[in-house]
DNA sequence: CTGAATTTGTGAATTTTTTCACAAACTATT
DNA sequence: AATAGTTTGTGAAAAAATTCACAAATTCAG
């Protein structure tokens, strides 16, 4: 299939994780796998992954499983994880200096390219090769960066202006710590991540 | 209704919502609230509402709506989020450090009371009134203190190794934010936060 | 080359989740 | 107390997601 195929969001995310599977095959030098080895590891039924396998096409050899290299290969230009995307950080707090900090991300895929923070003067100690910039430089910086991915971790007062000025600049993503549910247009897609909704669901479930 | 139902985890999530929006009315004197109005707070639609919460039972008066003093009260009494829930901390480096300091946890009804590090010695000029302790003193803090949940922040290579001891030492919920899928008992609940999954599916989606 | 053993790909069946739609219950107004 | 207007609670319908189960394709051992 080379049409761009609508992918469910369940299946993305499950995508997501089978490529980071097959990153320990590669290392450990793996030539191919079968679904239900991959499924194991990637935590799912065997059947599941062969679905969310065929969004992509067919490319399974049948009585083997699937060569690993193609099937990473696959799976990253679909999820577009093959160049490494440019992401700007709004908030250099507590959590925010974490994230900037995080030499992780760059082997995931993304690039926090540039920090901003209302108050800057007070981050410039963390040293970093990240530049931390005043708010007022976010609309110029992103006008000549083509960025669409932002992260927030301002505090929840402050989130929604910062949704509005990202949006009014051409943010089409936003990865929110902020514990508020944020507004924006139905062409911004807003991910939540939110750590005491994780926390009570663990604790209701456990009692 | 009050057996205790099998409450779906979507639902949970959404309650955990819903209580948030609640906390708002509630702040702002807002007596009663339809499930019109909550769910456009909560970004659902009405009848998901109304749905979720036939799982506390039936307390909405038609015509008018829902008490919200009694919805939260209903809402946190499921959850079991009207006491303040202890938790502790495994890994305080640059994540686990802005965790510490978070205050927000104990508004959200959790406290970390306290943190393990293989090398807290290193931690200790963070000033902060949750202690950190060795991990060889793990054991032990656990057995004396009824921790049922546990929040881990270490590197990936030593995730699971932790995993292990938090469960043999009677940890039944545990929030992971290494990127590693860690293998655990049926009966421990994990629940991962993996930040380049979230960016990624931005990423898919935003183009 | 043969036959047993694997493993994919996928329609169909099943389960879960969401949405619809409306009677019943209540409010508010006059 | 009658009427108009809301809003809940919920079966039933629809949609979405998962799982089953098996034919077809391929491998592999001898
Ligand atoms: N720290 C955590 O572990 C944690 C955990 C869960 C959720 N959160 C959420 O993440 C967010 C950040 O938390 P934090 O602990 O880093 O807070 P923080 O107070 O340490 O940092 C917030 C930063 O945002 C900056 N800021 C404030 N208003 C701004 C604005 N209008 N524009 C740009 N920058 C602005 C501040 O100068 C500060 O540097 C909060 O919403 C918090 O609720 C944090
Ligand atoms: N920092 C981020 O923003 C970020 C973002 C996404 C994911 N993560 C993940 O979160 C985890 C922590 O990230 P970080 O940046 O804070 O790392 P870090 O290296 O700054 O801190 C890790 C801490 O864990 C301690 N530690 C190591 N081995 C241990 C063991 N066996 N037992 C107890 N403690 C041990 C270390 O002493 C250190 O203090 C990692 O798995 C990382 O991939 C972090």
């Amino acid at each position: 299939m080379t049409s761009r195929l609508k992918i469910p969001r369940k299946s993305i995310y499950r995508l997501s994780v089978y490529s980071r599977c097959l990153n320990r095959l590669l290392d450990n030098h793996v030539e191919t796998v079968s679904s239900d080895t991959l499924a194991k590891a990637a935590g799912v039924k065997p059947a599941q992954l062969r679905k969310d396998l065929t969004y992509l096409g067919n490319f399974g050899r049948r009585g083997l499983g699937y060569n690993v290299a193609e099937l990473w290969q696959r799976i990253n230009s679909t999820m577009g994880t093959n160049r490494l995307l440019p992401v700007v950080l709004v908030g250099v707090g507590n959590l925010g200096s974490a994230l900037l900090s995080y030499q992780g991300f760059a082997k995931e895929g993304f690039e926090i390219i540039a920090a901003f923070d209302a108050e800057p003067e007070r981050r410039r100690h963390r040293q970093s090769a990240i530049p931390i910039y005043d708010m007022n430089r976010l609309g110029a910086f992103l006008k000549s960066h083509k960025v669409k991915l932002a992260i927030i971790a301002v505090p929840a007062e402050a989130a929604q202006e910062v949704v509005n000025r990202l949006v009014s600049h051409g943010i089409q993503g936003i990865l929110n710590f902020s514990p508020l549910l944020l507004q924006s247009p139905t062409d911004v897609m807003v991910n939540n991540v939110n750590l005491a909704i994780e926390l009570e669901n663990l604790a209701y479930f456990v009692r």
